[in-house]
DNA sequence: ACCTTTACTTAACGGTGTTAGATTATTTAC
DNA sequence: GTAAATAATCTAACACCGTTAAGTAAAGGT
């Protein structure tokens, strides 16, 4: 039957208004003032119509935690393709992912708990493992290591993220440095860290 | 009167009932779980007698946020006093900066916004500012600076507190890596900010 | 002993996430 | 076309939250 297909289509497009939603209130109002009626009453609809859609409030979260990530690798794999040189690939992703938490504030909040309660997601699911691998790849690449799972990338890897995350989380918790220092830390610690792949 | 200071005494007594079941509350539960109405229950009172004694739920959190600005302060000061050369005050002190954190990782949590809504405090506040004023002192010294605002001291307080910031926020999130390797990059990365202030 | 002040409680308001039950609308079967 | 079955949606409620207003009981001063 067609009219199976068109409910489906029906049931499927509330859910992604659900999301939407939601998202539409947290970028508007911030992640405290995200509540499920408020859902409901930007989708028309009374409060519990969403668990028809998600278990919870907390798997509306999840989704848009997964999509976070989608984002965010695809800003980093979009970096790296602008570049032939694996330090200068290294350089543009890690200033992608730094694009990334002010351009998606919110989402950057929800995925590594800035300022909120991170929403809990199996670290197992590839779109959480993509960025890392991404840039783990580019990492050993500089560094010339063959095994992947070497702890001195895993090391320089947690090194570069805990400087950007740092910087990052920083300047969303109280903003007290002009853009104009944080661009110069950032680049300054980045290529600082790099030219320490190569001893 | 003598009276007149008994009660003063007992209210000051229950102020700090107060202060040490939210904590206690905290500690055992986590921050998600300190309720107005679960304090009273501790302290044996009814909820609405908090009111008394503190003008809401976030008047306490920022008292415990001082409360853990004045125990970081006190620790990266002691820090520093079991040194005499400036690098090695300067290494001890993040050290100790980063044993607070997990030593005391719920006031960590509120004071910094990892994984919760942090305490909003004036930053001007000199408890906030003291752990700051502290390691720049250091900093200036080692780098031979004379003006305390100079921008490259700034900027170097900056980096050092990014990657150990950031270091600290990463393992509460999500603990995915040994102590082990965090210890090697925390002291890699101070010691490398360390001789970079010499340049 | 009376009055006033303080200490404290109960009840309530509006908000939250979530569930159960009733109601309405739509589809299916005959 | 009508009756039964199913799906969609709502209302009402529960237990919790922070907070306030009003009432009650105890203590203090005179």
């Amino acid at each position: 039957m067609a009219s199976k297909d068109r409910i489906l289509r029906l049931k499927e497009e509330t859910r992604i208004n659900i999301l939407d939603a939601a998202f539409q209130i947290v970028k508007e109002e911030g992640w405290q003032a995200l509540s499920m009626r408020k859902i409901a009453d930007v989708i028309e609809y009374t409060a519990p119509i969403i668990y028809e859609y998600f278990a919870n409030k907390e798997a509306i979260l999840q989704e848009l935690n997964k999509k976070g990530y989608l984002i965010l690798s695809a800003d980093i794999e979009a970096a790296k393709n602008e570049h032939r040189l694996p330090e200068k690939q290294l350089e543009a992703m890690w200033l992608a992912y730094w694009n990334f938490a002010f351009a998606q504030k919110e989402l950057y909040q929800l995925m590594f708990g800035v300022e909120m309660n991170c929403c809990v997601m199996k670290q197992e699911y590839p779109e959480v493992q993509a960025p890392a691998k991404l840039i783990g790849e580019v990492i050993q690449q500089v560094m010339n290591i063959e095994d992947p799972e070497d702890d001195a990338l895993c090391m320089k890897y947690y090194t570069f993220w805990s400087v950007v995350h740092g910087l990052i989380s920083i300047n969303i918790v109280r903003k007290g440095v002009t853009d104009d220092i944080n661009q110069q830390i950032l680049r300054d610690a980045i290529k600082g860290i790099i030219r320490s792949l190569k001893d």
